[in-house]
DNA sequence: GCACATAGTATCAAAAAGGATACTGTCATG
DNA sequence: CATGACAGTATCCTTTTTGATACTATGTGC
């Protein structure tokens, strides 16, 4: 979504939607948090719930969102390595949007990504969509 | 945000959430939808509300909310050209999710775009947070 | 005649994000 | 001894996204 993460915002009254989908954008940020609304997880825990995320970029998400402070990383000095992942409290403050997103996706996402319903681009008798036509 | 939008959700349960962050990334497609939600507005107000968003990106991300349902365009076969943008049933249907976001970064958002509070890098007493000590 | 407003396009270039693959060190298990 | 688990790193490369700039057509007002 190229830096929106913290740069200034100057502009009007929607600077704070913005704020706020820039610290939650990145393609794994959203489901990684969902999950950790869930509790504590691991490294390869979320690895296995966010299947298909490679580990380099599931660090980088996660350095990110540490660095944001939505998440907390603790580090047990033991071997093998343990880190547990977990939601901080700014962090859980989000929880609102995420039920959103979860709410909204589930009642409107079909299998495919997809939006359902009303294609815009199904013809419509009393046509009132063209492009093109300018 | 690379390719999220339309892509085949296998993963497991927070596919939802991901799908719909996929439809509101893109820097600007959030702060659209919320000035959009206020009323219908001409491409030029648009601009004028979401200033340093060149015309080239304001149409791209218009096309591509409206190819996904969110929004709807209406061309006025008027010279001057006049052309209204809108929230279509769907789009409107995130409003919980916009204000959400609105709510958290009007509360958490500082001037400057970091979340407020407790920086996670200020040397904290009691450490739990160590990085390369690993 | 000139400038302005409307709603964009076109083209080029830069930057950012993401993916693929291989590799680290240590311990426990078979 | 070989293998797997843990939590990552390192490198390289491709794709995607964004920005800058200039340009289109037409009508109105000065």
């Amino acid at each position: 979504m190229a830096k929106v993460r913290h740069s200034r915002f100057d502009c009007t009254p929607g600077c704070s939607v913005e704020a706020a989908i820039g610290l939650i954008d990145g393609k794994w940020k959203a489901i990684i948090l969902w999950h950790l609304l869930a509790g504590t997880l691991r490294f390869n825990e979320i690895r296995r719930q966010v299947q298909n995320c490679t580990p380099r970029m599931l660090t980088n998400q996660l350095r990110e969102l540490e660095d944001d402070g939505l998440i907390t990383r603790k580090v047990y000095a033991q071997v093998p390595p343990k880190v547990e992942y977990s939601l901080s409290e700014l962090g859980l403050s989000m929880a609102p949007i995420l039920r959103a997103l979860k709410a909204w996706g589930d009642a409107n996402i079909g299998l495919y990504g997809k939006p359902l319903g009303h294609d815009p681009r199904e013809p419509q008798p009393g046509g009132s969509a063209q492009r093109g036509s300018l």
